[in-house]
DNA sequence: ACTTGACCGGACGCTGCCTCCGTTTTACTC
DNA sequence: GAGTAAAACGGAGGCAGCGTCCGGTCAAGT
């Protein structure tokens, strides 16, 4: 947790004191009325005006980038725990399910992230972590591919468009038992050897 | 095509006029800027205050639904070609495809598509639509699961779902060939003899 | 021609977005 | 502790879109 550099002039201490203010309330709006929520609402409730908001976030996304950003703790934490696994079939499906998860935190998430995904503004400020979420399910799909449990043809890009998918189906407001099925369906898909049902 | 019932007094020749030229400049619209275009932008180019536009259709989704009306005589013609087919595997696979691109037609369309497959909110006038086509779908993967070719547990709602997240990751601008590596995916999922790849 | 009611349309109030700029706050200096 | 300048604040304001309401209008029937 390094201040990174600090020349010249100390930063002033209510910039902190508002970002954080603002970064907790946008998050607590986020989880309750999804990524299209108000951002003079979140200002308000901030006690800050719409121009600080702006300043410190020029566009939506950046805001819901660093919020995601201490959201993405939790994803790290579950990705220690499975780089313990040994099946590594196991390990993708796990991380699908985390990844998936992660991008249910909000409803309307999966929209702007596909977006970025798409990679053709390197402005935008979720192209990162896309770009990071993406290598490491390939990751998880080259071992399972290696332990011979997934198909050659499956890149890691497609399976992190399929948990895009589930999240914005849950996030339609889909009963549970239709997602598990399509889940199921999507496992069937990747997996080499064939549980037939 | 019938005029339905004309009880008393003769229904107005503006009434029509401009419910027509409503639904051409609506569609015109959804089709250049996506279901989240301006109505007041559509009512102001067809000639008509937002008045009229809103009496004609409350709301935005009852617009949708109008136009989707005309966009699926499309849609019925590309299900007569189908029953043509004689192998029931192509013909579900065709018939998946046929919803696809219906759902692409407009750009953000499979969002309010999923709230009204939900169907908690039976007076949301894409609610019978979806029914339709879930109903459709699950005939389609019945016949094809008698010839064989389909897992038994995959039922028609889970294969409409899949279809309408493929339009949607289509509506975000994804290129073409992860759209293909992804349909690959989901047939793969409900196959019942495995094309190992 | 005239009546009548269905229909029209735009003005209006509201919410949210984002910017600009006068004012305030803060860290630093002496 | 008082002074200073830069950095940050915040709210007013312009803009766009939504959906409503009501005085005026137009066409169908007589």
């Amino acid at each position: 947790m390094s201040t990174g550099e600090q020349r010249g002039r100390k930063p002033r201490a209510d910039v902190q004191r508002n970002r954080t203010a603002l970064l907790e309330t946008a998050q607590r709006h986020f989880l309750q009325h999804g990524v299209g929520t108000s951002l003079e609402a979140v200002a308000k409730e901030a006690g800050v005006g719409p121009g600080t908001l702006y300043r410190h976030f020029p566009t939506r996304e950046a805001l819901l980038a660093a919020v995601l950003q201490t959201r993405s703790e939790e994803l790290v934490a579950r990705q220690a725990d499975i780089e313990q696994l040994d099946d590594a079939a196991q390990a993708l499906e796990q991380w699908l399910r985390a990844m998936e998860d992660y991008f249910s935190a909000f409803n309307g998430l999966p929209d702007p992230l596909m977006a970025a995904a798409r990679a053709q503004e390197p402005d935008n400020p979720l192209t990162i972590p896309c770009g990071i979420l993406i290598t490491a399910t390939d990751q998880y799909v080259r071992a399972a591919q290696l332990a011979g449990h997934v198909r050659a043809s499956v890149r890691g890009r497609d399976l992190f468009l399929a948990a895009c998918s589930v999240a914005w189906i849950k996030g339609t407001g889909t009963e549970g038992e239709s997602l598990d099925r399509l889940r199921t369906l999507i496992a069937s898909g990747y997996r080499r050897q064939d549980t037939q049902a």
